[in-house]
DNA sequence: TTGTAGGCGTTATCAG
DNA sequence: CTGATAACGCCTACAA
């Protein structure tokens, strides 16, 4: 690989020169700067952005920190990432944490010594990054996290409107006629999961109505949870005839329960979904679900990130995305058939 | 962040010991060693990768480049490529080149930049690694390429038994019944999609058949051309009574085709897929799919790379990992009514 | 406006 | 066996 010096001897000029040109620092003299460009391009060169980062305390490379990017959401949310950290030239260190605390931790601490320019992170559970998140501020290096918040994130962050699209989603379970309704939620120290709860619960006092706890089952966010966490729900009586499942793997669980206790949906039990995976219209019968952008989340917290890096120094932003819901064939009007 | 130079002074040593012990270079005396590494773990210190990378011509860093991590079968590879890599000190700069042959080029050539111990790619459409592979190759750069591979690529490669998986599927077609056999194949420059192609065409030469050639549509690998490529064969007479899909997207594609031509799927049509991705349990009727695991193309990639850069001079090996059957519901016994 | 020199944190070489 | 010292490639004062 073609180094600075080489470039300096082709063009001619001194490593300075070579330098201010690829920099715009100073004021180089039209016939140098075409010569050195000229170099530059004969030769292929391009920057070592290792010594650059070195000298310059800060590479272009932004840290990704997810659970899993085998969860279905979450390649959006990498993509929108890469894609606007792409556009301005940075790249993305991508870091699976499995919810592992410790390993979201590891990683935290070892991509320090690549001196990132900024992180994105989707919180593991029980995750705190306020420790870490602290060093990384004090390195000048921007921290934004996505779709769900440690305990007291103070920092930047993006999130889906959990709570508003809850709320909307239950308030049309009601407006169809449920009355029994029943929530599938997911882990409690998730804020995501959380703040659906509380849309839920919202809704229902809104109604003057009454959950009754047993109607409210929490789980991890996965197809097997929903599926025994439903058999519990599709057991008690009076039956709920809707169940709301805190997102879209939960559902899928929740589908396969009411299959195989030989009840139908929606016309035993409608059910409700929550992320609207493209997976939502393939299922039988094609799921309702509150629809949200992992793309777009990705696509704002790197831009939010990048707004740093260029010098934002506004206090922290909290920005939260619309919701929208899905609405296909998994809700029906109750039968009013009584328990079955 | 503290440096070696602050571990040097904690420790009452020089730099160069301190080198010496956290590289096992030299044989330091062992109350020193100890000192160094109280000093180490005392400091929190962690060696600076970008530093180190500089000095030793190398990172620890695995490039790997993919065509689009939201496409639903590659996430596993990722997730593979990633848990291995990290599990030998090894991290990962993901890349989308959208199936776009020059954002890849631009990729390979400023990953060059970052000094990466190796490649992971799967190669884009029309890719031609060949030139920048070779450069990589001279700078001792390990490339491994996954799942397709470019035009005479002669490096290391991983891939699914893509014709073997093809020939076993179609074997099944034929043996439920089927004789009129269609197939929607993958762009045919990508050699997953032909070898898929020929295992087909083996197949059906075994069975001593013969397919019209409006019977093999080609499209690209997506849920919106096995769509369109569906509606053109379910209009032909005869109407074939089994279409093999290049892979589960496509496959997707045909199943909504069938439906709204007011067909079933399996009764009218019987449908396979390729890939078993987890949605395949999910359409209505369950999709039949040949399974290929992308988990395990991932990890055998990295084990490869990372065998090379371990100082495996062993001639390019060519992986092939085996297919297997998952027979579902969306293949049935075709019903002999004749045309329609 | 251009060129020179020092240093970022490591590792590797080579005296002592 | 240990410690000084010179690179690695780049950026940036500062000097010319």
């Amino acid at each position: 690989m073609a180094n600075m010096k080489d470039i300096a001897k082709i063009a001619r000029v001194s490593l300075g020169t070579v330098s201010h040109v690829l920099n715009n620092s100073a004021n180089v003299r039209p016939h140098l700067r075409e010569r050195v460009l000229d170099a530059v391009q004969k030769a292929g060169y391009q920057p070592s952005q290792l010594a650059r980062g070195l000298r310059r305390d800060k590479t272009n490379v932004i840290g990704m920190i997810i659970p899993d990017i085998t969860n279905p959401f979450f390649p959006g949310v990498v993509r929108g990432a890469e894609d606007t950290a792409f556009a301005n030239g940075y790249r993305l260190i991508l870091c699976n944490t499995d919810n592992d605390h410790a390993k979201e931790l590891a990683h935290l601490k070892e991509l320090q010594t690549y001196l990132p320019a900024g992180l994105i992170v989707i919180p593991s559970n029980f995750s705190d990054l306020t420790a870490q998140a602290e060093c990384y501020r004090k390195a000048g290096t921007g921290v934004v996290c996505v779709d769900r918040l440690p305990r007291n994130w103070a920092g930047d962050s993006v999130t889906a409107d959990n709570q508003e699209g809850a709320l909307e989603a239950t308030r049309y379970l009601l407006q169809v006629g449920h009355r029994e309704l029943a929530m599938i939620v997911g882990p409690q120290h998730l804020t995501n999961a959380k703040d659906r709860l509380n849309g839920f619960r919202k809704a229902i006092r809104e109604a003057k109505l009454h959950v009754k706890p047993e109607y409210i089952q929490e789980t991890s966010f996965d197809k097997n949870g929903g599926y025994t966490k439903a058999l519990i729900l599709l057991r008690l009586i009076p039956r709920p005839t809707a169940i709301f499942a805190g997102n879209d793997m939960i559902a899928l669980g929740v589908l396969r329960a009411i299959r195989e206790s030989g009840l139908r949906c929606p016309e035993d039990v409608s059910v409700m979904g929550f992320d609207d995976l493209d997976i939502a219209e393939l299922t039988s019968p094609p799921l309702s679900s509150v629809s949200q952008s992992g793309y777009q989340l990705g696509t704002t917290a790197a831009h939010i990130l990048i707004g740093r890096l260029h010098g934002d120094k506004n206090p922290a932003r909290h920005i939260v995305l619309k919701t929208s819901l899905s609405i296909r064939n998994s809700v029906a009007a109750p039968t009013d058939m009584g328990v079955s």
